[in-house]
DNA sequence: CATCTTGTTGTACGATCGTTCAATAACGTA
DNA sequence: TACGTTATTGAACGATCGTACAACAAGATG
């Protein structure tokens, strides 16, 4: 009988280091987003779910906003840190590094609907948070050089490689409006798995992806212009 | 004084028709959505901006969710209506057909940041509501019957066009991931641009958008595949 | 003008929200 | 072992949530 009773010596929680402690409410937050979505933001069910006191998450964070914004951050780094190693785990061509940055978004752990789910709740509270904006403007840009980057490398090498007579005729405009079109091209399908994942498959994205950059490259304007 | 004092013929309220003040209570919920976020769908926040007391949302909507779920099927309905609308006005050739919706797209009412906050808060409910799945399925493929169909009758004139010789051999599957294509870079930069409005202008997009399906026209195979 | 129907009001209720805070106890240190 | 620091607990608070419901009154009907 009582197989609960708590030996003598058995402590009833464990102190934790201040970092620790902040971090694993962290992933508990992330958690409970993947589970219930915007309802699973409340103070309760996250500390249930971090196995803690309610009482706990105000010990180390000034209040309830101050640790999404830091849930936001750290989902924001852990997914541009993920990013950030697949390219620089490739080769050094910058097709191989496009095709591992493809690759990576295109596959789990980004690929996932409870990702989409967490995504669209931070997004949510985007406009009216102060602080999920600074959160996302220290982190993204980031995001943004990674891809402006593997796309400059792209189109300075396809303009090398087709003729030396013209080599400077691209224009920096072509560069910019490659990133916002690559980009969105990315996301939406992205997006669109996340929402209904039967309609296609993962590689016939990347496909997707590639076939818009090649036709980018192949000829020196590319379709960002007619 | 007392200028508010109320005349002893003014009635205190106005009865209505209950199809009148559902359509009302609805437009309040959208109001809302708008200016305050996931935080405006609150029986209180909802019936004061639609002028009414409390206690009417529950006597002409079985609950709150009923009313939400009744507020995305318009929300749904006015977008595809819009983009019907717009390509039926424009004239019978595809090229065109093809720049009126892209004109609807890229323009207000739709390219609107407070229209993404509605779409945000509509996305998180959707993978916990039940509700919500049904009315997305009912109202969305609309929207992508009219795009399948613009895609498939840029890709036949283009096949006629082309060359006599091979005119069948354009596959189905090109169609299906055209599709999926545009509609992602579409939803992309639509995306992009509400998220940051200064990075591009609408009319860029546009150009991205008639460059890529340019590029799908001109080969056969497109960038569809490589 | 009297009557009836029912759209509308506003209070009340229980649940849950975020936050506060005094009491508790885990654990390093002397 | 005794002490001190402080991470942790859990009850309590006021605010707000969605819903129920009895009372009210607007407007059609006779």
């Amino acid at each position: 009988m009582t197989p609960r009773q708590r030996s003598p010596k058995q402590p009833r929680f464990r102190r934790q280091l201040p970092e620790e402690r902040r971090q694993a409410l962290i992933l508990a937050t992330i958690e409970c987003l993947k589970r219930y979505g915007h309802d699973g933001l409340s103070v309760r069910t996250i500390s249930a779910a971090a196995g803690v006191s309610v009482g706990l998450i105000n010990h180390h964070f000034p209040n309830k906003d101050e640790l999404i914004a830091a849930a936001y951050r750290y989902f924001n780094n852990e997914l541009v840190g993920a990013m950030l190693a697949a390219v620089a785990r490739a080769a050094d061509s910058p097709r191989e590094r496009l095709h591992a940055f493809l690759t990576a978004s295109f596959s789990p752990p980004n690929l996932d609907a409870d990702v989409l789910t967490v995504w669209v709740v931070f997004w949510g509270l985007y406009r009216h948070s102060r602080l999920i904006q600074r959160v996302h403007q220290e982190t993204y840009e980031d995001y943004v050089r990674l891809v402006r980057g593997m796309l400059a490398e792209l189109m300075t090498e396809a303009r090398s490689k087709e003729s030396r007579s013209n080599a400077a005729r691209t224009p920096r405009a072509d560069l910019r409006l490659a990133a916002i079109g690559f980009t969105a091209l990315v996301d939406g399908l992205w997006l669109e798995w996340c929402l209904e994942p039967g309609t296609f498959r993962p590689a016939e994205a990347i496909a997707l992806c590639e076939a818009w950059v090649g036709s980018l490259t192949r000829r020196t304007r590319g379709p960002a212009l007619e």
